[in-house]
Parts: structure tokens; sequence; C-alpha cells
RNA sequence: GGAGGAGUUCCCGAGUGGCCAAAGGGGGCAGACUGUAAAUCUGUUGCGUUUCGCUUCGGUGGUUCGAAUCCACCCUCCUCCA
């Protein structure tokens, strides 16, 4: 269920309701591929940090530790001990960034495995049942991410046949929450829109999906290559041919002005491993910019990553404690960078959301548009 | 006292006449990262007026058109024998 209690231009802000609970949007989803954010953070930290919705990865649990085995010991929320939404990736960013380990034919897609190189098959109906066993709350559909920049005609037939996968992935998708031991019968499923750089692709394919009826919608194969502006121009095509009653997801997107921007143009959800990994490599969000917190500079740096921050890190430590223990490659390090950068999001997506209740988001926009994401010293503070 | 071995750029370590400002690794410095094959990867690391010049391979002197590389002496360290 969801619905849009605020407007401001095309900017939304909503509510969403899914078996395991309400998730105020814009939302940012951070991204536990391994069913864990890497960094040694665990679900409970992401309670403690705000996080409303984790997502997981169908790809990954189905090698590891097997979908099967996360269903026997009580589905992906029992597994990690997290309570709240959960939405699993389809497998189909792995058909992107696996590209060199698999092979595409009409029925699925066949991988060798990056663990052992051993073959998986996984087509629409397989995901669907992998993401059934894992019991999330949001399903998304099996699709091909295509790499940018992309010749037209594979793109036309690669669309073509997601488009075929989708109404697949309906089909299995509603005979497996309508089984008697379904472990999660309120399981949704969003539709993925594909289309590469190509404006009337996207909008042709958008409009074979849309009547596909599905819970949600998600903008996928952006950020994958292509220059930001032209991300921008296909969230401009295609976002008037999204249902307005129902959620739109940018997938793997993206820095803090891509969801600003995103946001902008009407974007509910969002997800992106950058904030966990730029915080395992040491990159840290502030509000007047990143910083790199490896930098000599910040060796006699007293003051914690951000003074406006009230995350475990910022809380009691100071940037040159956190550069001492990068460099020192204690774990720790990434564990209270992975703890401020996820924190930074999720305040990040709190003031987006305040400012759409006080119609002040425009002017929230402006404000830090071109500041977030970028280095701090640029940004003559 | 005698016999062997070794001293290389921040560190370890390759190099035994020109292609050597000197491999490789470490450390240092900086950068990248967008539905996670990422605790990863990349660049850089003698000085300068930078398609070229200068200084550098324990020290001093020598051989040679040319020396980190060959010779002599000296210094330091290691091993063994007295």
């Amino acid at each position: 269920m969801f619905e849009v209690i605020k407007r401001e231009e095309r900017a939304r802000r909503g509510v969403f309701s899914c078996p395991h609970g309400t998730v105020q949007t814009p939302v940012f989803m951070n991204v536990g591929t391994q069913g864990v954010i890497k960094g040694a953070v665990s679900a409970h930290d992401l309670k403690e940090i705000g996080c409303q919705i984790e997502l997981s990865n169908t790809y990954h649990r189905h090698l590891r530790p097997g979908d099967e085995n996360v269903r026997a010991l009580g589905g992906l929320h029992r597994f990690m001990d997290w309570d709240g939404p959960i939405l699993t990736d389809s497998g189909g960013f792995q058909v992107f960034s696996l590209s060199g380990l698999r092979k595409i034919r009409e029925e699925g897609v066949t991988f060798a495995s990056h663990i052992d190189g051993r073959r998986i098959f996984m087509g629409p109906e397989e995901s669907m049942r992998i993401q059934a066993n894992l019991g999330s709350d949001i399903a998304m559909a099996f699709d091909e991410c295509i790499e940018n920049p992309a010749p037209r005609p594979y793109v036309e037939e690669s669309c073509a046949r997601t488009a075929r996968w989708l109404e697949r992935c309906v089909a299995e998708h509603r005979r497996l929450v309508e089984s008697p031991d379904c472990i999660n019968p309120g399981q949704m499923l969003f539709g993925i829109n594909q289309g590469g750089t190509y404006p009337q692709l996207r909008v042709k394919h958008m409009q074979e999906i849309a009547v596909l009826d599905c819970d949600g919608y998600a903008i996928g194969g952006l950020a994958v290559g292509e220059p930001t502006q032209v991300m921008y121009d296909m969230i401009d095509a295609v976002e008037p041919y999204m249902p307005q009653d129902k959620p739109r997801y940018l997938m793997g997107v993206g820095t803090p002005d891509n969801i600003i921007e995103g946001v902008a143009r009407g974007i509910d959800f969002f997800d992106c491993v950058m904030p966990a990994r730029n915080a395992r490599h040491g990159k840290l969000y502030t509000w007047s910019g990143t910083i790199n917190i490896k930098n000599e500079k910040y060796k006699l740096d007293n003051s914690p990553i951000d003074s406006q921050c009230h995350c475990p890190a910022c809380t009691h430590f100071s940037r040159a404690y956190l550069r001492h223990l990068f460099v020192a490659g204690e774990m720790l390090a990434m564990r209270l960078a992975v703890l401020h950068n996820l924190y930074f999001y999720n305040e990040l997506m709190r003031r987006i959301r305040s400012a759409l209740d006080e119609g002040a988001f425009q002017e929230f926009r402006r404000k830090y548009g071109q500041i977030l994401g970028r280095p701090a010293g640029q940004n003559g503070r």
C-alpha cells in the first residue's frame, strides 16, 4: 500500500506499508548484499541509525547460504534479526555486474558462480521462488540490467525480453504468494523499467510493464556508465508514464545530489552501495561535502567527522582517532565510518522528507544540491 | 689476530660496465568507487627552470668514452677460526 501525502512540484512525500512495517518516503535503502552491511554493521545497528528498510540479494543468498536454508531457518527477517521491511534485488544486477560469467537466453540466465564456477540457472521463476524462500517484503522482478552505452538494437531486444520476463515474474509471484506454505503472503512485486539511454525505448517499455499492475515500479539500468545528466534525462522521460499511485524506485542511485535530483523528479525509493563502500574506503559525508578521513590533514584534527552529526562515530570520536584507525587497518575504522555514512544518508532523507512536509524542498535542493557529495574544500567551507 | 660475507633511493630488497634516478614489495602521499565478485582498484613517491639538466647506490681515490656495477685503500656490520 502506498499513499502520497504531499507533493511539491514533481517531488512526492509518501507513506508505504508492507508486511513488516511502514516506510516514510522518500527513503534510502542500504544495501546488505550478504545479509549484512559490509563493515561489521548488524541489523541492530541499523535500527539505532534510523534505517527504515533493508536490502538483500537473490543471487547472493541463493549461492550462500542457500535460499532453501534461509527459509528453513525462518526466513531472512529472522535469519538476520531484522524485523523491518526487506527488499530483495532479483539477480538482474548480477546479469550486469557478472557479465563475464553469464549467458542470457529467453528462458533466463546461466551464471558461472563467482564463488566456485558452478553453473547457476536463474530465470524469472527461479528468482521469484528464491525471493519467496527469503520471505522479503518486496521482491524485484528479474530483469537484465543493461550496461550504458549499449547499441539501440540490443537494448530493444533486451527490453522486450525483460518485459516478457516480467509477465512470467507476475504469474509465478502470484502463484507463490497464494500457495499455503508461503512464508510472506503479503510479499509485493516491483517491476523494473529498462531502455538504456534511449528515451523512446524507456517510455515504450514503461508503457508495456505499467499495465501488468505491479505493486511498484523501478527504473533500472541507470548509473551504469552514462553521464549524470543522461540519467536525469532518462528519469524525466519515463516518470510521466509511471503510475502515480505506486511507489517509484530508482535502482542503485546514488550520490546525495543524485538522490535530491531523483526526489525532485518524483522518485520515492533509492538504494546504493556507495555510502557503505565509500565509508570502507575512508570517504565520509558531511553537510559541507565529502572528506577523505585518511588524508594527512586530519592527523591532528580533534573535531568529529561532522559537527552537526549525532551518529555513534561523531558522538564519541575525533577525525584524528578515526584516521588513526584507518591508517592502522583496524576493523573499528570501517564500522564507525559505515555507521556514519549510513546515518548521514538517513539524515539526508529525513531532512528531505521534512522539507517536503514544509513545502521547502526546492529550497533544500538549491541549498544542498551542489554541496553534498563533492569534496568539502571545494565548497568554500 | 686470521678466513669468509655484506653495505643500494624512507624501509626491505633486485641490479655485477652503457637500455639505471635504479625492478619488486612495504611504508608514505593522493585519487576512484552508484540495484556490492570491492577491507578493492589506480596514480605517485631524489631535486630542478621537467621531451632536458643536476645530485644519488658506505667513504676516498683510480681504471674507462662511460661505474651502483671493475681496481686500491679506508670505515661499518655479520659468520666462522684463534
